[in-house]
DNA sequence: CGATCGACCTAGATCGATCCAATCGAGGTG
DNA sequence: CACCTCGATTGGATCGATCTAGGTCGATCG
């Protein structure tokens, strides 16, 4: 139980130490501290002491290099990173690379970032891929009409989507995503609870599967507690200013005394509309964002949104991924997570709960 | 000219053509078509020519991990993935990443992230180091005590420092940083060139030298327009609620007409302090923030925020890695990037502005 | 007692690129 | 014509690990 860690002091020598080095010095063959390395339970109990005492004598690392090409594996994943957009919310990219990051290294595996082009959208991966750099990748970006997943598909190319494929019957591929209608239902069922009827739905423009799949969430719950829906939704761009004149059009039109957003842009959009009528957050009207971003968190009155499980969903790409890898057969194509609601202020009335 | 991309079209062989294919096909060596590859001017036009062509047709890509072995690097470069914290709007590290793995790819770099343990902050870095994983790391947390920088530099390990090595004189090793106080001291020129002279500071603790540093820029543009600081600074945490209450209390206490701000999280707070006062930002009390974060960009009243110039510090970065690569001097050890101002509502008063 | 077996270990081949030294042929020089 | 230079190309060695096949040795067994 030597707790003093040899291969952590002094400088690095000027080329590190090899397999090979270890054998001599330990007197076995290399394949015999590869085996240690590797596969432990194949040497005798004190061979293994001895390779491993050297081991970090010398402070040997297997190179990794020498590795990749002999196993042709880079115990490296691929995504493409693209940057939120400015002047939106959306800030999950950030949690999620996290996510992923620390998911990765449970297992094994760095994640390696590379950029996107929108004229060329498979050149990274194709690169990577042809020279074999990564084992596999993680697609973020699974909007309509991207070809990535189908060409991945086709070039037999191991991956998992953050997103499922929402128009491509044909897909076959594995993907892991959050139940977005469920976190919208959890949204609105919440604003129910707390005694709301006339709760507004403001979402984005019909050609957007995610969206509409929220907005379902909100009618399915609505409908559920015996609420009408109608007038009460509306559907815009995903920019603070089309929330803000789609927030006062709505109270003006129906008098709501709740939103539920598509996003936490559109939320801040409402909670603009709001300012300006002189209505508090929460007290008078509530609102309801998605994607718990860091808007939600600081906003002065804290912005209650529907917070996606970003954590486990890397858990479950990673997992989905060893798998694929090891050419174990996955059990099922996609995996569905459920979303939590992170509660603050805006939904929540200051006073007593008015009854009904 | 051929427009047709033959190597991306059908699907990729099980396993991918090596150089030797390339060159069998050819009728040249292996050396030849490696030259064609990494020394084209080496080969006469005609060979090259030829070469490229078998290149294209059979869609070879040099297999990496080969190459790595043998020249003894990786084109990786690796940092640790921080992500930000939770309730604060500091979303830098997003748009950092991106600018830098869009800079990493012009000079044929690409970035792999690997996960902080704040046990062993050198733990990640003496992995991938041994292991020859990396050519370089990018370290962004040089915080005071972080030990990182120092670790590296005595491994003698090459790696740029995004931020100034603020307390040790002995560091020796390459920086980008952005000239904080400059930013500071555009965004106090800027309100007083508005008009304002009773201008409010909310900055970080005196142990923060970033913090100090910025401060710095407020007391110099203050003290060269002949305006008085005194009684005008506040120094908390940087979570909104402080930066909240300090406002109300130089409010009270003081008067000024306008907040500088060290964070857009403080900011955040001044906001809400005008908020529950009804003042409006920009017409009765400019604010500034620093950061330019999404929340900056999406409050309902815009906030002016000094943005760092990410793109610009990750071009430098690499840079300055691609000259301790190539072991080419690099001329200078620091470099000191010069923020800009994004001008929004709540500095800009919606009425004519106010003279004096 | 020799054959067989399994646990443990070893030596050589191999992954696919680049480095190195050498070769080949064309052209210039005294 | 012998000698040298120089551009273009080549074949073998090499990077550092793992794979494969095979060897050693003591225990077990017919």
């Amino acid at each position: 139980m030597a707790r003093t860690e040899h291969r952590k002091s002094g400088t690095l020598p000027v080329t590190p130490p090899t397999l090979a080095d270890v054998a001599e010095r330990a007197g076995v063959s290399r394949q015999t501290v590869s085996n240690a390395v590797n596969n432990p339970d194949l040497l005798r109990p004190d061979t293994l002491e001895r390779v491993r005492q050297t081991i970090a004598e010398l402070g040997y690392s297997p190179n990794r290099a020498a590795r990749n090409l002999r196993t042709r594996t880079s115990s490296l994943i691929g995504m493409r990173f693209a940057p939120a957009q400015e002047g939106t919310a959306n800030a999950a990219m950030d949690r999620f690379v996290h996510s992923l990051v620390e998911a990765s290294e449970e297992v094994g595996y760095h994640v390696l970032l590379f950029p996107g082009d929108d004229e060329d959208p498979v050149g990274g991966y194709d690169n990577l891929l042809r020279s074999t750099a990564v084992d596999a990748f993680v697609v973020t970006d699974t909007y309509l009409g991207n070809p990535q997943a189908a060409w991945l598909s086709q070039q037999r190319a191991p991956f998992v989507a953050f997103g499922r494929p929402w128009h491509d019957d044909e897909a076959r591929h594995v993907w892991v995503d959050v139940d977005g209608a469920a976190g919208i239902a959890l949204a609105t069922q919440h604003l129910i609870d707390r005694g709301h009827t006339r709760i507004a739905w403001i979402g984005w423009r019909k050609d957007s599967p995610i969206g509409e799949d929220r907005r379902s969430g909100w009618v399915r719950t609505m409908h559920a507690n015996g609420l009408s829906t109608t007038g009460m939704a509306s559907r815009v761009e995903d920019v603070v200013h089309s929330g803000a004149e789609a927030a006062a059009v709505l109270l003006d039109e129906s008098a709501p005394t709740a939103f539920v957003c598509a996003s936490d842009t559109l939320a801040m959009g409402v909670l603009h509309t709001l300012w300006i009528r002189q209505l508090a957050p929460g007290r008078d009207i509530a609102v309801v964002g998605f994607d718990d971003s860091q808007v939600a968190q600081v906003y002065p009155v804290g912005l209650t949104s529907v917070r996606q499980p970003l954590e486990d969903v890397a858990v479950e790409i990673v997992r989905n991924l060893r798998a694929l890898l090891s050419h174990q057969p996955v059990e099922t194509r996609g995996v569905l997570l459920e979303p939590t609601l992170a509660i603050r202020e805006s939904s929540q009335p200051a006073g007593p709960v008015v009854a009904q």
